[in-house]
DNA sequence: TCCCTGCGGGAAAGGGCTTTCTCTGCGGTA
DNA sequence: TACCGCAGAGAAAGCCCTTTCCCGCAGGGA
């Protein structure tokens, strides 16, 4: 490789000439000389080593995201608002899948520290569980110690920035709409029970269906992977369990599509027999059919807030934006089929419970 | 931040021994004073600088990827089988969205080579512009040149290692499938023209249908985004053009799905008034309501081949791996309406033909 | 006893760049 | 004529690590 001390002895300048002439420094160079340095460069076709740069000059600029997968369409979107912001501002975004493994985002935390980016976002639902939590704080700490930036989208324990969708009154959205429908037997296909998202939407849910005089035991919950195949599972679990169910909440968009494909294999109709919401919104929501009734979260929004807070200035006490959460009306949720029928209480049926 | 020194100040040593005990150099140090290294560690928190590390050991490791856009599931999966080689080998990759955009993608190759990675790789369609091909291949020469590994996933332009699916043979299966199935209008929902993806696919297309002596006229084509809007456009402008067409083959499955939207729409049934096939086999086919007929690439395996190829030995002459398109059967591609008719030649409507 | 060997540790030389500081020579002022 | 100021260029000091080279010392063989 070339190196700046190659481009300038070809130029004939000295290297501190070669470099302000390639930096566009402030500091003037006569054309003479900067033509002679302008040709070196695209003879030897010289690309400045990023590393030497970034440490000469100890001005961070890069900014680090730690998602669960960029791939799933959720945090796809959050990406987006991120990269648009970062863009704008001329930044560079190093962006990691922790693939939900506390373990990689505590790595992936010290790797981008490692990388001296400025600011770190971390996207994605948060752990119930205490001990990962002090130690994911002790290192944003440490880092923010050192002047770096930290915000969190979607998770509640840090302590700084942090923008949060309201995964509750989106559960509430859910749930209300299915009452308001007649449904009375919901069941729920719900996200690994550690995580914070789903306990957040479960908690919205369980209190929408509270307001209207029903609870939710929890073998009509059925967790699993945040995916489609969870999703299927969980739905199949669920039917096999308690086949009367005339609606169900799947806590994202993922998850419903894997439940609309269950209730297809088993010729169940949506929503005649059995009405489905999801959660999310994400783009393919709309091209199911039947189209998905669902839960919209301002994603991309979430991105550009969350980069725009990090990038911005800093502030005193912690900022907290909570965006809302919009219930979409399409075609998977509708009237509880048959007559409306004695509201049996779930106590009567406790011997099931045993899940 | 701290630094090295920090540590060594601290610990009592020196830099050099510090460094021996946090990197696990092969050279021994005494338990006491790995001891009073490690705690120092933990103290302050230290983490090294890697931009200062890979400075020091001359050490290319880091891979970079230049894709259209991670979050298409197209990119998403190959992405997947990149990774998976990439983590099996210790490897960190940068994954660059250059958006189509060429002119970024000629920027990333720069910014990629001066982050000082081991190897490059691109995926995704190359372009019909003899201008930046030529640019391109200039620039991954001078990479080349330095030691710099470089393949190219579906992209025939490049000289050197190379990984393709076989785009022309997924058309041609396309094609069959529907000349089989009876159908003789057959309307192309295609991505943009100047993608060579788009041709081959279209190229291997037109062969099946010549192959069953139909010819596939211009106006019959629509060439829009690669994307589920894209492909909603294109239909409807094909259809309103065309309302005779009993079939449709979009050049990938975003495209299909905005198909499917378009169909629905306008009332249209699938399969049973027109059909369509997909390209890709992305996860959601299989999902969508009638499930999609398309034609599958081995993306996985595709950046899993490219993977090793990069990081294994170099090849004196160029290696070009061919990977099979296989056509899966779904539910969105049926027989042909109607009474079979006779052959309307493409030529009896040439009035129509001013597209 | 002397020398050699090998071990554990430190000093110092980079690695490629930026940026401050210094130097040279010129035009302009007193 | 003597001096000042400044523009434009280079020298050199870092930035933070890794790694080679070298040194002192203890132990073992002759």
């Amino acid at each position: 490789m070339a190196t700046l001390s190659d481009v300038a002895r070809r130029a004939g300048v000295s290297p501190a000439t070669a470099s302000r002439v390639i930096n566009g420094s402030s500091k003037p160079v006569t054309d003479e000389l900067r033509e002679r340095v302008l040709a070196a460069v695209a003879e030897l076709q010289y690309v400045p080593n990023a590393h030497a740069q970034l440490l000469a000059r100890s001005h961070r600029s890069a900014v680090g995201v730690i998602v669960h997968d960029v791939s799933d369409p959720y945090f796809a979107e959050i990406t987006r608002g991120l990269q648009r912001v970062a863009t704008d501002q001329g930044r560079l975004l190093m962006i990691c899948n922790s693939y939900r493994d506390p373990d990689r985002e505590l790595e992936y935390v010290e790797l981008l520290r490692g990388h001296q980016v400025a600011a770190l976002i971390l996207a994605g639902s948060g752990y119930h569980d205490e001990a990962f939590t002090r130690q994911l704080n002790e290192k944003l700490a440490a880092y923010e110690a050192t002047g770096g930036r930290v915000a969190v989208i979607g998770r509640h324990e840090h302590s700084g920035d942090a923008i949060m969708p309201d995964n509750r009154a989106g559960g509430h959205l859910a749930g209300r709409e299915l009452c308001a429908l007649g449904h009375r037997a919901i069941g729920v296909v719900a996200g690994p029970r550690i995580l914070t998202t789903t306990t957040d939407r479960l908690a919205g849910l369980r209190q929408a269906l509270a307001e209207h005089d029903l609870d939710l035991p929890e073998r009509r919950i059925r967790y699993a992977e945040f995916d489609r195949d969870g999703g299927a599972e969980a739905t199949a679990r669920l039917l096999d369990s308690d086949p009367e169910l005339t609606a169900v909440v799947a806590l994202n968009d993922s998850m419903a599509i894997g439940a609309l494909a269950t209730l297809r294999a088993r010729s169940l109709a949506v929503p005649g027999r059995i009405s489905v919401v999801g959660f999310d919104d994400m783009p393919i929501a709309r091209d199911v059919t039947p189209a998905l009734t669902t839960v919209r979260l301002p994603l991309v929004d979430m991105g550009v807030r969350a980069m725009s807070l990090v990038l911005g200035a800093a502030a005193p006490t912690p900022r907290i934006e909570v965006l809302p959460a919009e219930l979409i009306r399409r075609d998977t949720a509708g009237p509880a089929p048959g007559p409306p029928r004695a509201r049996t209480t779930p106590r009567a049926r406790r011997a099931n419970a045993a899940s």
